[in-house]
DNA sequence: AAATATTTTGCAACAACGTTGCATTGTATT
DNA sequence: AATACAATGCAACGTTGTTGCAAAATATTT
């Protein structure tokens, strides 16, 4: 299935303007994740970095990327789903971080499993970072 | 059980000082994780900025303490229990951060589940972080 | 207990990351 | 094509975290 850049951001109400669709291109061609820097770089100097903070900040609001804790607390961005509600991400994929390469993985296929809290505790969001080594590196 | 902060510090080969002593202290006082800004401002004008964060690296080197992945990706830090191995933690228990009052607890109860990676994939950590509403705020 | 060696601290300077206000430019609407 | 609206770039700023080095505190030796 091929996904529209175009599409989505007219979906989302988005003035359709050169770096958004040059971000979101980036994100649909990267299987893992990007952090700002790797947009940054990538990108060169086409954007100011205050523009691809805002464009990320966007895309996060409105449910095209989600975040991704990492083990090493440093900010990751990946493409939602199209099952994504608006704004509202539900987080029920495990991530992936290889200690090698340092490329990010949403696996989709594997969903984070139910836990029982103590009581009086309710869970909204549960993410679950793995580390290790990935395919490529194993 | 009580929990020596001395003796600690002793165990680890680390000269016992007054900003040690009163970080340390913190943690075992606390049932939460503390954040690097949670700890500045309880100690006040006392320590260094530097100090504080050099304190913390240290403690975690030493298996004193770990850090915690969390949602927002701020980096926090709880205290390990005593089977901690050395330099090593063994990040296997699930971390709540709660919505409302931004507590972050460990469940240590509550090990991380196993999980089934992709082929070529291996593991070698997993954090879990449930976000949701704590006792005290439910 | 005093002298020496070792660690730790505080300061200053710096780098990375992220945010805000505002004029300018680009996109959408009439 | 003209107007209204939204996004961008720039400058400035704040926070967070790091590094080098002299001064101070702690540990060790005599």
């Amino acid at each position: 299935m091929l996904y529209s850049i175009i599409e989505t951001l007219k979906k989302n109400q988005l003035s359709i303007t050169d770096s958004r669709k040059k971000i979101l291109e980036m994100f649909v061609k990267t299987k893992g994740a990007l952090a700002h820097a790797d947009i940054e770089h990538q990108s060169g100097t086409e954007f100011d970095r205050v523009t691809i903070y805002r464009t990320l900040q966007t895309f996060v609001e409105k449910g095209i990327i989600h975040t991704i804790p990492t083990a090493d607390n440093s900010v990751r961005y990946a493409l939602c789903k199209e099952e994504c509600s608006e704004g509202h991400h539900h987080d029920d994929h495990v991530h992936f971080m290889c200690d090698d390469c340092g490329t990010t993985y949403c696996l989709d296929k594997i969903s984070v499993p139910h836990l029982n809290l103590p009581n009086g505790f309710t869970a909204s969001q549960t993410d679950v970072v793995v580390s290790g080594k990935c395919g490529k590196c194993n």
